[in-house]
DNA sequence: GTCTATACGAAGATAGAC
DNA sequence: GTCTATCTTCGTATAGAC
């Protein structure tokens, strides 16, 4: 089951990232969420932590790239909502304790091979997301500034929400984006 | 130098948190950046680590209310636009190393006591912010929505900038809460 | 592919001299 | 208030057997 212990490492990375920050996502955390042996590590990540880490942010970027995409065709508003859905999930999942594995690095990370593969991820929901709304109705620039607003606000959001371990700012911040896309969705399209 | 040097270590943790994140403000690299004596450490913060990044949390906290409280009696334009500049220069004067102290704990920490004193800090923010927004021209729902959108924006899109190491995401984000205010102001007073 | 054993450094923390 | 010395734990990483 080579390939298999392999991915669920990376999944317990992504997760241990999300929940406890960059510094204690540690080979033995990884292994003792996952059950893998110990002598995977090197096996499967010849490059050690920098390598599982990588691994960890291009697999939870592609992840809510799937998620983002599964809307495509969909409204503006429906895909606003579907994706601050995905994100208050992440925290009542997690009773407030998960928040968003790339920002976790992108935050407490050294090493500028991980912030360019932070990057990429962002970039990419940044063109997904706008392409989306832009399908859904926005205008050109009002989709690829909204989209930026609605990845940066979420993100914020959720940590505001860690923080007080409730789902008032997050609520608050999501029902303002709702809002304002429906605002822009009827400067658009009026009547 | 008693109290000095515990205040540059506070104000050197502060600074080590949102460059590096919270398990690399170690207690030397503190020393090292503050030049502070190893021997103060415990005898300043008995409490140890969690002590100390809990007064750094607070002395962030601060300092970032002054800024909001200094444009108390501007316009709620204005009063955006110093908040968004605030965070542009976090980024630029670090040549985009530096990020939010508070968001760095809030991301890595397990300890509730930080994540309440984290929580105190977003929550004063949010009030100064509403407040200040609210005497400068948005209604009281607009102006509780809108502080807390500009400060869930604000921190993701300082992250966003700090991942792709230029201010493209920050400037589009900024941009877009720019004009947010500036409409929500139109739509309170008309003409 | 997986095992044990181990090297090496750095972390937080404590004790006791000065 | 500050010093050195030290304890303990944990991190990443490597070597070599199975």
């Amino acid at each position: 089951m080579a390939a298999r212990t392999r991915q669920r490492m990376i999944e317990g990375a992504t997760r241990l990232l999300a929940v406890r920050g960059l510094q204690e996502t540690s080979f033995s955390e990884v292994l003792h969420l996952t059950g893998a042996p110990r002598g995977s590590i090197y096996h499967h990540f010849p490059d050690g932590k920098d390598q599982l880490i990588a691994e960890a942010i291009d697999f939870a970027g592609a992840r809510a790239v799937e998620l983002i995409d599964s809307k495509a065709g969909s409204s503006a508003e429906e895909i606003t909502r579907h994706f601050l859905e995905m994100w208050r999930q992440v925290l009542t999942r997690s009773d407030f304790r998960a928040g968003c594995s790339v920002l976790a690095v992108t935050i407490a990370t050294d090493s500028g091979a991980l912030l360019d593969r932070a990057a990429t991820v962002f970039r990419t929901w940044r063109s997904h997301l706008a392409e989306s709304l832009r399908a859904g109705g926005l205008s050109d620039d009002d989709a690829r500034g909204f989209a930026a607003v609605l990845i940066a606000a979420s993100e914020g959001a959720v940590a505001l929400s860690r923080a007080e371990r409730n789902l008032d700012p997050f609520d608050l911040v999501a029902g303002q984006l709702r809002k304002q896309v429906r605002e822009l969705n009827e400067a658009q399209e009026p009547g």
